[in-house]
DNA sequence: GATCTCACG
DNA sequence: ACGTACGTGAGATCG
């Protein structure tokens, strides 16, 4: 028999909505925008597509009264408002189901039920099986042979079948009871009154007895005691009640059956609706399903030596591990308009003219994460040279949201016939090297993918006057990023396991101590624990916080530092242990054979141009206490010397050029300290009187306007009642004016045109700045006053790597480059060329980017990192 | 795998 | 009335 599935739209929306909202955060797309309840629905449909229906219909409660309201005027009274982040679901769901090309239906004046109920009666009629979706015991009054309802079981997590059969055996009734059955007992999620005083027992026991309502009333009479009297006295409730409850099953409808007949989704729309709100699992369940039969049109060979190769073609290693640095290369895609091929890594090892082609540069090369493929190879003493286009760096330049796999990159050019790498290679414990046919051909199409769409995205990159730092900064610096990488940073092991064994023992002290004090032992790296103890058990203060728990966050910690002494304990304990675990012991794991550590740059990830450092992550190595810093002593020179040169207030500065502020202009041109220049002129004092506390404050609002702050923020942060922050921020750009005009402006243009830009046309394309909630629209505001800032400073950062690069290469100095940390490099040198370097970084930072500033550069050398202050 | 916490610019 | 400053990565806990 043909299926027939009838879904309780707002049933599926709101539960999958709680199920998820409850719990902590909301599930959002990339622009804030909530997806979770869309989300569960997407799930659950695909579990009803899965067993092939015939037809699929959507049923909405339409917005306003209906004519239960008219009826009852309490009817679902007590329902709370819809929250904001559901509302704006229920838009969203319909453009899935547009993508879907299943129709959904509700109708002014009545509920989503009255069309199920019609739409069910019509379906069983015509020889349908018909099978309702819903949570809501009320369906259950149309359940009859051909039309059964699936209730959610919110205990189990599954439907329960309700049939005649089941339905019985529960109630000992028929289906059609239910309406009677609500008419007595009543329905508080609905606000249906029912009869005051019966609940289920007693109703199920008067039904079994007189069948219905209207039955009843003729009897009422019989019916003794106080019951009897309540029955007598709110009969006329019951029967208005049951008129509620009762589902209508023929209202007037402009859909008919045959528009519930399910065609299938519409691949494209389905694909664009799933990237839209980051729904990736599903994209990719479709793509899965889609794509299979495509791979047959790619045609290669695999080889065990590499044919000659005179052309422009992509190369690709296939390397199976993240870190490129350890990694096997498992073999080598060749691509171009003639050739198709793929070699094995030991065959390639053996293929000396292969081996020639690569390292030979006037040999054009095109590839996917250059810097990944030069030093896989590498690290394998193979030589590759001349590769000069990389579709990850051009694709992250054109819109750095894109997410770093070769599948979501051909979408983004609308280019498919590759797959996921998970499909390829399985995921997390499941993860293998596939067999060489199907690695083979994955790879070899991967290849195809970056040769073809090469021209694509450099005419891309043109259009939007960005092929310049995609040809002229970006590209250079992957090679200078290579060699940093391999070069590597010198490690001290023996600073580190000394660190490690004084660390164990005062973490042990403290442990006891805090045991004392709490009176209880208890995982002190339990959040929920810790916050346990504090809050309850020692009845501290609390600022109940987070959704799962007591926040015991530093902020929180400080509040409550005098009051017991086991939070100083806690402190302690926390600083020590983050110490340990992370870096004494973490860093001595990532030391290589070398004895150094060779991290790895992620050059096409953030969102503002900025490098990250993973594995570790060599950026954030403590500096800011000194129980950290002593880190720093393991970090030395594997020549003579470590130096170092940052750049000192750049955003500032950026800041300052890009919103032509006058005052800060000047300061920066006097070489003024710029957070008392700001405290004189908010304060209306000399400089020489601006005090500590003053200071530090116009240096919080200083940092502050770069990121967008608002004056709540900064009344915390600077301590102060949130009017007197109200008129220091008033102050702030009455003396900077220039600052507010350029803020609204960055915020205006991007609402126009969907971005912002940096100094060298880095774009960060801001969807979210004309969104209608409010909180998405102000964090998008705050992107776009932020992006070009921090942006801007990566881009000058990243020129002055390629200044001293090449001033290095051309005095032919042999002292490297090891390390970039936003905002300063460091340098391994040899003593014989410490004063040359030292000139050298300084004069090319300085002039690496003109502004209407003057760049200032801080250096130093030392023997350590430590040192280097 | 999500959450919390904390390290950096 | 909202919830409250940008950009990252890593380790520990817990369901």
């Amino acid at each position: 028999m043909e299926e027939l599935v009838l879904i309780d739209g707002n049933y599926w929306l709101f539960s999958s909505y709680y199920a998820t909202a409850a719990m902590g955060n909301l599930m959002v797309n990339k622009d804030g925008i909530p997806t979770n309840a869309v989300f569960g629905f997407a799930n659950r449909l695909e579990n009803v597509i899965k067993k092939n229906p015939k037809g699929i219909m959507v049923a909405f409660d339409a917005k306003g009264k209906t004519f239960r309201s008219d009826l009852l005027e309490e009817y679902k009274g007590t329902r709370k408002e819809t929250p904001e982040e559901l509302k704006c679901q229920f838009e969203i769901v319909r453009e899935f189901l547009d993508a879907h090309q299943i129709p959904y239906c509700e109708l002014e004046g009545y509920e989503g039920d009255d069309i199920i109920g019609t739409l069910a009666t019509q379906g069983s009629k015509q020889g349908y099986q018909v099978n309702i979706m819903t949570g809501d015991k009320d369906m259950m009054q149309l359940v009859d042979e051909h039309i059964h309802v699936y209730k959610r079981n919110t205990k189990t997590k599954t439907d329960d079948v309700i049939t005649p059969k089941t339905f019985y055996e529960k109630y000992e009734l028929q289906p059609d009871q239910m309406r009677d059955l609500l008419g007595l007992m009543g329905d508080s999620a609905d606000n249906i009154p029912g009869i005051p005083g019966v609940g289920e027992k007693t109703a199920l026991k008067l039904l079994h007895e007189y069948q219905t309502i209207e039955n009843l009333k003729d009897h009422c009479s019989e019916i003794k005691g106080k019951m009897g009297e309540k029955i007598r006295e709110n009969i006329e409730l019951g029967i208005q009640s049951k008129q509620i409850a009762t589902i209508l099953k023929d209202i007037p409808l402009d859909v008919t059956l045959d528009d519930c007949h399910y065609v299938g989704y519409d691949f494209d729309k389905l694909k664009d609706f799933y990237q839209k709100y980051d729904m990736n699992s599903l994209l990719k369940k479709i793509s899965m399903e889609s794509k299979a039969p495509k791979q047959t049109e790619l045609h290669y060979e695999v080889v065990t030596k590499m044919p000659s190769i005179t052309q422009a073609s992509c190369i690709l290693g296939a390397i199976y591990d993240q870190n490129y640095h350890k990694s096997i290369v498992l073999g080598y895609a060749l691509y171009n308009k003639e050739q198709a091929f793929y070699i094995s890594f030991e065959d390639a090892l053996n293929d000396q003219d292969f081996l020639n082609y690569l390292k030979d540069e006037k040999y054009s090369k095109y590839s996917y994460n250059i810097k990944a493929q030069i030093l896989s190879a590498r690290w394998n003493g193979i030589d590759i040279k001349g590769m000069n286009f990389d579709l990850q760096l051009a694709s992250y330049i054109l819109n750095p949201s894109l997410k770093d796999e070769m599948k979501s990159i051909c979408d983004y050019y609308d280019y498919d016939s590759v797959q996921y790498e998970e499909e390829v290679f399985g995921k997390l414990a499941k993860k293998h090297i596939p067999e060489i046919d199907l690695l083979a051909r994955h790879t070899v199409s991967k290849a195809k993918a970056i040769y073809d769409l090469k021209d694509e995205a450099i005419q891309r990159l043109k259009d939007e006057e960005q092929f310049d730092l995609y040809q002229n900064l970006e590209l250079p610096v992957t090679y200078i990023l290579a060699d940093m990488e391999y070069v590597g940073a010198k490690i001290d092991i023996h600073v580190l396991k000394e660190m490690e064994m004084d660390f164990e023992q005062q973490i042990k002290q403290i442990e006891e101590d805090i045991y004392m004090l709490a009176d209880k032992e208890f995982n002190i790296s339990s959040p929920k624990q810790l916050g346990e103890v504090l809050f309850e058990r020692l009845g501290l203060p609390n600022g109940k916080k987070t959704k799962t728990g007591y926040s015991t966050s530093q902020d929180i910690l400080e509040k409550i530092e005098g009051l017991h002494p086991i939070i100083p304990l806690i402190q302690k304990y926390r600083m020590l242990t983050k110490l340990s675990s992370t870096y004494v012991k973490g860093l001595q794991e990532q030391v290589f054979a070398d004895g150094k550590i060779h991290t790895i740059y992620n050059q096409a990830l953030t969102q503002t141009g900025r490098l990250s450092s993973i594995e570790p992550n060599l950026q954030n190595i403590p500096v800011r206490q000194e129980e950290g810093k002593l880190i720093r002593k393991a970090f030395i020179p594997s020549h003579d010397y470590l130096v170092t040169f940052d750049y000192s207030q750049i955003e500032l500065r950026i800041l300052a050029h890009l919103a032509g502020v006058q005052s800060l202009i000047e300061a920066f041109n006097q070489d003024k300290d710029i957070h008392t220049h700001t405290a004189a002129l908010v304060f209306k004092v000399k400089d020489e009187e601006v005090t500590a506390n003053m200071r530090r404050q116009a240096k919080a609002v200083n940092f502050g306007i770069i990121y967008g702050m608002g004056e709540f923020k900064l009344s915390q942060q600077i301590g102060v009642s949130l009017k007197e922050a109200k008129e220091f921020i008033r102050r702030y750009f009455e003396e900077y004016p220039e600052i507010k005009v350029y803020m609204d402006q960055i915020v205006e243009d991007c609402k126009n045109t969907g971005y912002v830009s940096t100094v060298l046309n880095r774009k960060r394309y801001i969807p979210t700045i004309n969104d209608k909630n409010f909180m998405v629209r102000e964090q998008a505001r705050r992107f776009a006053m932020n992006s070009p800032i921090q942006g801007s400073g990566a881009d000058i950062l990243k020129l002055a790597m390629m200044k001293v690069n090449q001033l290095m290469k051309d005095k032919h100095l042999k002292s490297e480059m090891i390390l970039q940390v936003h905002d300063e490099l460091i340098f391994d040198v040899y003593k014989d060329e410490l004063d040359e370097m030292m000139k050298l970084i300084k004069s090319a930072m300085v002039e690496a980017f003109q502004m209407d500033v003057p760049l200032k550069v801080d250096g130093a050398y030392a023997s350590n990192w430590y040192d280097l202050k």
